[in-house]
RNA sequence: GCACAGGUGGGUGAGUGGUUAAAGCCAACAGACUGUAAAUCUGUCCCUCCUAGCGAGGUACGAAGGUUCGAAUCCUUCCCUGUGCA
């Protein structure tokens, strides 16, 4: 009794919302899990997967088919034309907007993705820097590509030395950025981070991830590119390539190699072991960035795994 | 059978007498990541030991011998691979 009064209020808070949050590298079966779960708990899927948004690029991402996504709502899927760019901010924007609406509505909205940067900002929130600036960044590289990445880390060193401290002297895009805040906010990136980021309001988020072991996943992974191969892949990347050109989304896992295919530049069967082995690469590289997400209830397994999926709905239902 | 070419660390591939445990690249493993992120970058990467270091010892360039103060590098024989001629 004592203790709870010098404790405060307990919090009977009425609890906020649940946002659900489902991750893991790249074939480990998070789509299976998402329609599983929102079909349990009445979801709406919302993609976290940067190459996922772009309309058109469909075998090489493996989305949800449209049988799929009948039964469920999906949000952020094919919102993109492959001629234009995303960006973490933007994305984070449009995800918060969809986010209110399933509150609106009393559904369970379920992040579903693999790519880290876009969920910390939609989850945490980006500092708040500058949007991108085309024009000098076009300088940067161009000056870059005469100078060597060396000479731009010595323009943040002078511009702001604690960022330069933290991105590394061969880290070009990183450099690129790093300066562009400097340069158009007329403020130190380190500055701008001290004032922190604007996470998320309103929900109670719980981060499912899914972690299955090492190398059969590597194996899923090389079948599940060879099925794209076999699937429709180069074709796919063919009819984009005619109708937009080299644009930069073609140069996706998977894209780029057919690409490179198409120009004669690898035969079928090594584009084939080079896609495999980049998603592979890519599939580590999430790892590795999932492995600091907080908070997050690891199934050692693939989603598409009934016995998985139930221990999925144990958990959110005790949550 | 003869003639050339060649056999290097998980792969590829430099190195042709001495700071060479052996470049570079790849893979693998670990890590970073604040608006291109399916991007980009960093570290480790023969074994053992410790006082954990541009540390000590061991093993290593098809095999076995030899030359030399010293060999992946030179010589001999053998084994294997590729190409050409039979």
């Amino acid at each position: 009794m004592e203790l709870a009064l010098i404790a405060g209020p307990q919090h009977p808070e009425p609890r906020e919302p649940l946002l659900l949050v489902i991750l893991g590298p790249t074939a480990s079966g998070k789509t299976s899990l998402s329609l599983a779960l929102a079909k349990k708990f009445a979801g709406e899927i919302v993609n976290c997967d940067s190459v996922a948004m772009y309309a058109e690029l469909n075998i090489g991402t493996a989305k949800p088919s449209p049988a799929e996504r009948a039964h469920v709502p999906h949000h952020l899927f094919d919102c993109v034309a492959p001629t234009q760019q995303v960006t973490a901010g933007e994305y984070a924007r449009q995800a918060r907007q969809i986010l209110a609406g399933i509150k609106a509505r009393h559904h369970l909205p379920i992040l579903v993705g693999g790519t880290g940067l876009y969920l910390r900002a939609l989850l945490e929130g980006l500092f708040s820097g500058p949007q991108r600036s085309e024009e000098l960044r076009a300088r940067l590289r161009h000056q870059t590509k005469q100078r060597g990445s060396a000479y731009l880390h010595r323009i943040l060193q002078r511009l702001d030395p604690a960022a330069a401290a933290r991105v590394h002297a061969n880290d070009t895009p990183k450099l690129i950025r790093a300066i562009e805040v400097c340069l158009a906010s007329r403020q130190k990136m380190s500055d701008l981070w001290q004032q922190g980021r604007d996470p998320l309001q309103g929900f109670s988020i719980l981060r499912l991830g899914l972690d299955p072991e090492r190398s059969p996943l590597y194996e899923r992974i090389n079948q599940r590119a060879r099925e794209m191969f076999e699937g429709g892949l180069i074709e796919e990347t063919q009819h984009l390539l005619q109708k937009y050109g080299a644009v930069r989304i073609l140069n996706s896992l998977g894209y780029k190699q057919a690409v490179q295919m198409l120009k004669g530049e690898l035969s079928r069967e090594a584009a084939l072991a080079s896609a495999q082995q980049a998603h592979r690469n890519y599939a580590k590289r999430q790892m590795t960035w999932f492995r600091r997400e907080p908070d997050v209830h690891w199934l050692r397994g693939y989603g598409d795994d009934a016995m998985i999926q139930n221990q999925a709905i144990d958990w959110i239902a005790s949550s």
